[in-house]
DNA sequence: TCGCACATGTAACGCGTTACATGATTAC
DNA sequence: GTAATCATGTAACGCGTTACATGTGCGA
């Protein structure tokens, strides 16, 4: 089973939302995604390319009104269809590597304090974290009252939040054991 | 800043549990990690033996009680040290890439029904992970209630669990949801 | 004028997976 | 007998990151 790259099908996706440009969809990745997904320059420009030659997508360079010119590019009916075919096929587990929980779990060879000061790092991204979820709530909500992605992307932020809460009071519960440990 | 493999670590981690095999490596990261690391075999072997010509860790082969032979590896001072030292740097956040909310923030492009079939294959799993708990923390308490290593498994079993237990109930919040969508 | 955000791209690199190869032992 | 587990390894491949290259417009 040959693993295929699932930056195509990200980059569809958000070209389902509305026509944009490459430095567009990095800027969504980074803003809307809460973290749960990633690219970077060496796969999106290269792919946005390949989508173009094989008529997933067309491009088109369009001058800004700030006076930049960027590549806008719109999905094409058979994008949408390739795009909904990838959609409804059961998404394949993700094999995590989490550095923060493989060094919590051999923290034993390091003294205590040292597993409570990443915990605490944590902690402190969590919060940060946290504070983000309302903001960006009620402008999705603001800016895309009518739109169909609205509800998916309400869904997908209270799991992000859901997570993110669980975490801060493991977080907590754990510290606290911690401490009674010899630093 | 240069993207360095993990797996001499996570190898070192294990190592400093008890001597074992790479192929016990493998098994107990499937089996206790609870999914948060993995590795596959074009990694564990070749990097055992670049530990082992570094001096981290040093290489026995062994006749088993079952009759077959296995290569023991044991990790050394300047192994253990090694570990240490990475074990004290604050962890790197990890990037994640999950296939799963990708499709569910697309969602708006399929019938409801896909998504809703999607979370229930999630909450399936979910339910038979949860299942897998309380065994593995009963089993661990029993073998290694002297180990310094039990609090950290604990902490990081505790982790697993209270976040499965969170996606859980988004998992049944966001199926009643998703039953007012059209399908 | 200096740096930052905007904007697109390419080349090198290496990590991690997959598939393949080999062979012993155990259970059905 | 034959499938599964135990056990170790190698080679190919390609995905994704990093670093580099280039240039514009805007605010301090």
């Amino acid at each position: 089973m040959a693993r295929v790259s699932k930056t195509r099908f990200a980059i569809l996706g958000f070209l389902s939302i509305e026509p944009m440009s490459g430095y567009d969809i990095m800027q969504e990745i980074k803003q809307t995604t809460n973290g749960f997904w990633s690219e970077s320059d060496g796969q999106i420009y290269p792919t946005l390319e390949k989508l173009t030659e094989q008529g997933a997508v067309t491009c088109k360079q369009v001058q800004k009104s700030t006076g930049r010119t960027s590549k806008i590019y719109t999905i094409t009916k058979k994008g949408k269809s390739e795009l909904a075919d990838w959609l409804m096929q059961e998404p394949e587990p993700d094999t995590i590597r989490s550095e923060f929980l493989l060094k919590l779990f051999f923290g034993a060879n390091v003294p205590a304090n040292v597993s409570r000061e990443h915990i605490q790092g944590l902690r402190y991204k969590l919060k940060l974290r946290l504070m983000k979820f309302d903001k960006l709530i009620q402008e999705l909500k603001a800016d895309y009252a009518d739109s169909a992605h609205l509800t998916y992307w309400l869904i997908s932020i209270n799991y992000a939040l859901q997570i993110a809460r669980a975490k801060l009071t493991w977080c907590d519960e754990t510290i606290t054991i911690l401490s009674g440990e010899k630093s």
